[in-house]
DNA sequence: CTGAAAGCGCTTACAG
DNA sequence: CTGAAAGCGCTTACAG
């Protein structure tokens, strides 16, 4: 019963005006009068027409579509992402056309088929992008932003938070406190934020004398941060905190220590992660992490990808965000020296 | 730099062929010669050719696009069905478009909105549907699939869970294991999972000689199931168990007994969550809980929506997969009678 | 401000 | 199997 598509025709017929003039009634910034405007408007509402974006795309070689990439809806930090990336585009008049990646080192082959349709730009919120992919990206004239990573080849805009100050301030206050055996728990060794988080904390940890005590690495989940810990726990020279490249693997991590190793965290061990997801702030955790303003996040990438899209030729740009170290019970701490959520107070050194 | 596009045109003249011939060696099923099919595949390579799907839809007045309507993917079992769902579209040669949805009780607007493209159907993953939403895409043309809910006036396809075999199986277990102070913490009145959930539980409690012992309302979030758990425990009559309507809330249930009544779990009460998400398998909870088959889910609903598409005027369909209870340690039950996780342990009464 | 006409890139009967 | 031609629904110079 599929009804005939009610065309930008029958309306202007029903309006008694041309098809150019419906066109403008719903183009902003047209030049229409009042008067046909209004008469477009109450055909169209009568007739129930609703402009083909297909058609309007098609014309234009553009699209109000955004290729939206994640790699894993699953990962708590990415979905979280998603929802307020989602509730970005909407609000600047965009369409996120959701392209599911499958490898972690590179979305291009997902990428790349989506721009089957021509999208305004893509938004990459989960998974990485090969310096190959960035440039067929650039070379078909789509604007692209990162979130998070960032490739040691192209330039391209990239809005990540400062891993270097979080890092940071999270080894101050472990330091502060006292631990000195701070074990790491990484993520893949090819992607950007496990490079930046671990070289942050070697660096940390030198200026205070300290190196890094254990280290393993995980794929950012669950039960990857429970297996490496277990690694880590079972050795004969047990850290006095872990700190963890994600929350997810954070988690997992104080969940092995807890139940498998029967360690009281944080009496026997510290733990801190990164991120801040819903989760961390859970009673049967009370995470101490690192936040990364995910909301912020979303915000500024939607806003430079409209940006870039403004002004390809625009040099591009890397925005970094301020995290937060979020102090809550999994981390023995000392009390913080200026108010925590004091803008002053995520600073590093 | 935006390079011109290169059309079928342009490989047609490179191939020596007419812009048809291209068509067809990009059309699956569409006859061509071998040798055509080679020289146009060639000179599509060579020239990075790229079908626009833009043009193609125009065309065809359909398009590979699905409209993947969600609520909110920072919930856990949202965001996990889209993941499979994203994986499962793509295998089908469809795209998602993410439509985000504001309203808990009607998705329609948003939707709506979205038919701005031609897609080929809507899945609905999160949120409500109204009846005259289902009435207006019909009226369209536009075939639509639900997830979970059922609306209870017009036929539409729908893939839920047997919510009521799932239920029944999780109070058999509590009152085989002496259970006799059942309470509840239900989701939002006004979704069907809720009252098809609250009801099932009422009629098995009835029939065991039992009725619900106390019930509270949440959000399907963790902190209304916190909250929710505080109304129910602070009570003088205490329940010897709580049943919730998802996994979110029975984890904020828990925690709440824990860390706020001081509660051991489940030896002075038990929790049943309904879901399984990936967190109730965590050490922390440990959630019995009856599990949604999500993977199913997805596939079934990618499923229906192509025998919809493909058969339009077919009968409305709701199907209803087994749900299996999951036992851990959240809820002192007795050994399962036969094997948990054999199909036919799935069974309710 | 307005309309006629060309064009966006593809697909699909149609005729061969 | 193949090509010429019409058409999908819209937008955009262009001329008025």
């Amino acid at each position: 019963m599929r009804r005939r598509r009610v065309t930008s025709a029958d309306v202007a017929q029903l309006a008694g005006v041309s098809r150019s003039a419906v066109s403008r009634t719903f183009t902003p910034g047209a030049s229409v009068s009042t008067d046909t405007r209004t008469r477009v408007t109450a055909a169209a509402t009568e007739l129930g027409y609703r402009r083909n974006a297909l058609a309007a795309g098609l014309t234009k070689n553009s699209s109000d579509l955004v290729a939206l990439v994640t790699r894993d809806l699953s990962n708590p930090f990415e979905s979280h992402l998603c929802t307020f990336l989602a509730a970005n585009l909407k609000e600047s008049g965009q369409r996120p056309l959701l392209v599911h990646a499958l490898s972690e080192t590179d979305v291009g082959p997902e990428l790349l088929d989506a721009l089957a349709y021509p999208v305004a730009g893509a938004i990459i919120a989960g998974g990485s992008v090969s310096a190959k992919t960035v440039t067929d990206c650039m070379g078909l004239g789509i604007p692209i932003v990162l979130s998070g990573r960032v490739p040691d080849t192209d330039p391209v805009d990239v809005v990540t938070c400062d891993n270097e100050a979080g890092v940071r301030a999270a080894v101050e206050a472990l330091v502060r406190a006292d631990h000195r055996r701070i074990a790491y728990i990484g993520g893949p060794v090819s992607l950007s934020s496990e490079i930046e988080r671990s070289g942050a904390l070697q660096r940390a940890l030198a200026e205070r004398g300290q190196q890094v005590h254990a280290e393993a690495h995980g794929d950012f989940l669950f039960e990857s941060g429970y297996r490496a810990a277990l690694d880590i726990l079972r050795g004969d020279r047990r850290p006095d905190a872990i700190f963890c490249c994600n929350d997810a693997m954070a988690l997992g991590a104080m969940d092995a220590a807890r139940y498998s190793v029967g360690l009281r965290v944080p009496d026997d061990l510290s733990i801190v992660g990164f991120d801040d997801v819903p989760m961390a702030a859970w009673p049967s955790y009370q995470l101490t992490t690192v936040r990364n303003p995910v909301e912020e996040l979303a915000e500024e990438l939607v806003a430079l990808l409209a940006r870039r899209i403004a002004a390809p030729g625009a040099p591009s740009e890397t925005r970094r965000l301020r995290p937060i170290l979020v102090r809550r019970s999994s981390a023995r701490l000392l009390p913080a020296a200026a108010p925590v959520t004091a803008p002053e107070a995520a600073g590093g050194g």
